[in-house]
DNA sequence: TAGCCTCGAGTTCA
DNA sequence: CTCGAGGCTA
């Protein structure tokens, strides 16, 4: 820059230009290091370069920005991290264990696309790294916000771990930078940076991780930034979440566009024609597997048209579009030495496998579920025999086959219990069903993961209330129903091994609290047979009190969407039993208020179950659902003598005259949406 | 009546 | 995460 003599360069001003120019470099060599892993420059020139900037920042504190490099990593730990909910929610993906199943994925979207069968479809290959997941924001080409997966709706955000990674930019560089991109990603730790922390644990005396992917995780997780700073955690991106000015048709064309702005992806993401060529990647992979310098447990092929994708849209909880091909997981040899019997809330009966221990990637393995006898007996597992055990996607431990090879004639088969391992009560088969079943009314490990359940976050929430306490409850006698821990005293409290002052205080309060739980909550925690979280809050959303639902017939609960004639019966037991209602109405006196759900109260449709028949033009039926739902009514399949409207579109058939028949209201859509609207 | 899809229930280890 | 079972739909 030439300067006329006229200006009088003021320092500040000279420094900016500086500034600017040195983080423009550092980021450039940044990135020819660690993406390209082709560096320009020296180390030493690269510090020197570092510490002029430091300098000039620490003169003139008014130059520091968002994306400086010196920066990377923030000032100081944090309490918590504080949570992120995702514009768009991250899915997980179906999986694929072998190359039929890769197929069976391809059929599948063809089917759906209407395509024929020989049709070659774009993919785009990639090795599934075993790291984790998580969410980059950039807002005006600046790295704003990082937060992990978490449920796929909510995060936690990481923002502070995430920019003490080299590889990725805090600032995006080249030209066409979106106002708003989000990229998805997946940290991991190459295997040398995890040896080379694991030897440090070792000297320093501590435990090391089991694997690459716990040490990512524990580095990623770390409150205070400066350490996850000496952990060389890396990120390939691999998705769009959402955009604002830019639009890709492609997945393709969204890595080139993102590699583009300076952003990592793994080089070895191979767009390929058809299935075939998409399995070939998969078995490739798993070759290489061993040779490459980071853990995959996969690959994961994607349509690669966006427009494509769209249409093939969601199911619930994964995309259509995308499939992840698992390699199939490690396996270990070991021994059966017993099969216990452990009993549920339920009463059903489990075996459970007593393994003498091994380690299986990283993580020693015990015990392992069988299920059921049916499953024993498929598999003739017998106690002494030698087994191979894998753990079921990685995590949950499962009993594959016999190494019938090895039998010495002594091993002995487990045969389901006559009398409940813990009560002695009869054990009874139901006909049809697999499963065994303790029924025994007064069994007391049923009993306490009954009094477990009612607690658990899910259902009542009581927090400090977990097995050490429900132990001691009951070994005291101090509960003898769910009721009785809304009667317990301070003193009650104070009887117990390690129960101080602070603690008798706040399980006190715990379960005060929970006496405010809503409505959905409070019948989930009563343990119905077949009425879980979901059920529970339709339940009350159809019935609006407990003394409807208590009161309700097992016809009107088979109105009700998702309830059959096995759940109204379980649920109309459950009423009929006098033990139980005994046990609601103390709750009752305690002060239990079961509220019902704020949107519910005044709904319109409160206990009106419609039915929709027909094409509808004006809203869809699930959206005709949401509707009634939201008003507190029920919309169901067929037409009974509990329908109180029925809502028919064009060329409605069977429903509208059955409809006529039954003398029920019949509404066009207008007149549902008018119902809808009017009173207010 | 078969074949989805969703829900419920049980479970592992650090 | 995985299995079984219940409910719905073609």
């Amino acid at each position: 820059m030439q300067l006329s003599l006229l200006d009088v360069p003021n320092p500040e001003d000279a420094a900016r230009i500086r500034v600017d120019e040195l983080r423009r470099l550092l980021e450039q060599h940044n990135r020819l290091y660690y993406v390209l892993d082709s560096p320009e420059i020296s180390d030493a020139e690269y510090d020197a370069l570092f510490r002029e900037l430091q300098r000039l920042e620490d003169q003139y504190p008014g130059l520091i920005s968002l994306d400086t490099p010196t920066h990377r990593v923030g000032g100081s730990a944090l309490d918590k991290f504080s949570s992120v909910t995702h514009r768009l929610p991250m899915l997980s993906l179906e999986n694929a264990t072998n190359d039929v199943e890769i197929r069976e994925f391809d059929l599948r979207v063809k089917k759906y696309l209407g395509l024929p069968q020989e049709e070659l479809i774009p993919y785009l290959c990639e090795p599934k790294m075993d790291g984790l997941a998580v969410e980059l924001v950039y807002t005006d080409g600046l790295l704003s916000v990082a937060s992990t997966r978490g449920d796929g709706i909510t995060g936690e955000d990481v923002t502070e771990n995430i920019r003490t990674i080299r590889s990725l930019p805090l600032r995006l560089s080249g030209g066409r930078i979106p106002r708003l991109l989000e990229v998805r990603g997946e940290v991991f730790l190459s295997l040398d940076a995890f040896r080379r922390i694991n030897s440090e644990k070792e000297e320093n005396g501590e435990a090391p991780f089991v694997n690459p992917r716990n040490a990512a995780a524990g580095s990623l997780r770390q409150l205070d930034p400066r350490i996850t700073a000496r952990r060389p955690l890396s990120v390939y991106c691999y998705a769009p979440g959402a955009a604002d000015g830019a639009d890709f048709p492609s997945q393709q064309e969204f890595f080139a566009a993102i590699a583009g702005w300076g952003l990592p992806v793994n080089p070895l993401v191979r767009p390929v024609a058809g299935i075939e060529a998409a399995v070939a990647f998969y078995e490739e992979m798993q070759q290489q597997r061993e040779s490459l310098p980071y853990e995959i447990d996969g690959t994961v092929i994607k349509v690669d048209s966006f427009v494509i994708q769209r249409e093939l849209g969601e199911k619930s909880r994964s995309p259509r579009w995308a499939v992840a091909c698992k390699f199939p997981p490690r396996q270990a040899v070991t021994l059966v030495e017993d099969i216990l019997h452990s009993v549920g809330r339920t009463g059903v009966i489990t075996p459970v496998a007593l393994l003498r221990p091994v380690e299986i990637s990283g993580v020693t393995v015990s015990r392992a579920t069988l299920h059921n006898w049916d499953e024993i007996a498929l598999k003739d597992i017998r106690i002494g025999d030698t087994v191979v055990v894998e753990r079921a996607g990685d995590v949950i431990p499962a009993v594959v086959r016999v190494l019938t090879e090895k039998r010495s004639g002594t091993e002995q088969p487990s045969l389901p219990p006559e009398h409940c391992p813990q009560c002695g009560s009869e054990v009874v088969r139901i006909a049809d069903e697999v499963a065994v079943r303790c029924m025994g009314l007064a069994c007391p490990p049923q009993f306490r993961e009954s009094i477990m359940h009612f607690a658990s976050r899910n259902a009542m929430d009581i927090e400090g209330l977990g097995e050490k306490f429900i132990e001691q409850l009951l070994s005291l006698g101090l509960v003898s129903s769910v009721a009785d821990l809304y009667f317990l005293s301070r003193d009650d409290l104070m009887k117990f091994e390690r129960m101080g002052e602070k603690l008798a205080s706040n399980l006190l309060a715990a379960i005060e609290n929970s006496k405010q739980r809503d409505l959905g909550r409070f019948i989930f925690a009563l343990g119905i047979r077949h009425v879980g979280e979901r059920t529970a809050k339709s339940l009350a959303l159809a019935f609006g009190s407990l003394e409807n639902l208590e009161r309700a017939t097992l016809e009107e609960l088979v109105s009700i969407r998702d309830i059959g004639a096995t759940v109204a019966q379980s649920i109309r037991t459950f009423f009929d039993n006098q033990g139980n209602i005994a046990v609601i109405r103390r709750m009752l006196e305690a002060g239990v208020t079961p509220a019902v759900e704020q949107k519910k109260i005044g709904g319109r449709f409160t206990g009106k179950c419609f039915v929709f028949t027909g094409a509808l033009s004006r809203f869809t039926r699930d959206e005709a659902r949401i509707l009634v739902e939201n008003e507190g009514g029920n919309a169901v399949g067929s037409v009974s003598k509990k329908t109180d409207y029925v809502v028919a579109g064009e060329d409605a058939g069977s429903k509208l005259a059955k409809a006529r028949e039954l003398g029920v209201t019949v509404l066009s859509e207008e007149d549902f949406l008018e119902l809808l609207g009017r009173e207010e």
